[in-house]
DNA sequence: ATAATATTGAGAATGATTCTCAATATTATT
DNA sequence: AATAATATTGAGAATCATTCTCAATATTAT
């Protein structure tokens, strides 16, 4: 995505034109898996202050730019919301403890929403959100 | 459950008996829903330090007889593992912080167990353990 | 170009969890 | 039951992620 396109995704959710928030969106693009705000700032080369970058992340959020969740580390976890963005879930590897975004089938997708449907009744609760996780183990043993 | 009854089970798993294990062990049991760390210290009059239930918890965790996992509030909750635990999922409540219990059906079981499967490969990765967690809100208005 | 406003960076503050170690309790031995 | 050997506890310091505060700086509107 050109510069340009990025102030205009600012400018169209009311956000006025930083370089912190243009960096931000341009990493975010360029990770094709949820990132966390320590690697965020690394690719910035540490210009970004830790405390702008959660501010801005938090600030995205709240914008719905951005999906934002905990790591199994308990660390923020962050990826771009795209055009093409569907309802997904995600694979923790405990390993390398990188994150990968998995689809699950419709089918699946709708015995989970019939489930939701049925607790929501019996529990008398509204409900607003769900998780879906897995965790396991890759290949990669260089980090055991 | 007795106090003889948890000392054999401290016994058996190779703790010694104490008072503090005794008595987080009771409260666990006597919980019929995840409770956090600050609740079972306030359970006990204030007579077991964080840190002494923090390393009780770590260590009943090791030996699999209790369930931990983190809240979307980021807090730990613990719950017993009985006899007729199984394999379950959680309800969170937004409002209340209220944690419940929730099975799902044995046939939505099997399709989550076969889409994992089918994951593990398609990734490579063994899947060592999921999570479906279902976040609500519940119509105690009075903690708007 | 200037003034009004919003954002940033630096570091202090917070909150949950972990660590350290001397004091104390438990277990095994006599 | 008393003692020695070992394990556990409590208190507080340390750590780690995240949030807060506020003066310095950048952006936007005029």
């Amino acid at each position: 995505m050109k510069n340009n396109n990025i102030n205009n995704l600012l400018k169209s959710n009311g956000f006025s034109v930083t370089k912190p928030r243009v960096q931000i969106i341009k990493i975010l693009q360029n990770s094709n898996s949820p990132i966390g705000i320590d690697a965020i700032i690394n690719k910035t080369d540490g210009k970004i202050a830790i405390s702008s970058a959660y501010r801005i992340i938090a600030d995205l959020l709240d914008a719905d730019l951005i999906n934002a969740f905990q790591s199994p580390e308990n660390k923020l976890l962050v990826e771009l919301i795209q055009n093409n963005t569907k309802h997904h879930h995600h694979l923790y590897c405990q390993s390398c403890k990188k994150v990968l975004d998995i689809d699950i089938d419709e089918k699946l997708e709708k015995n989970i929403d019939s489930l939701i449907r049925k607790i929501s009744k019996q529990n008398n609760i509204e409900i607003t959100n769900h998780s879906f996780e897995l965790f396991g183990k890759c290949n990669d043993k260089s980090h055991e």
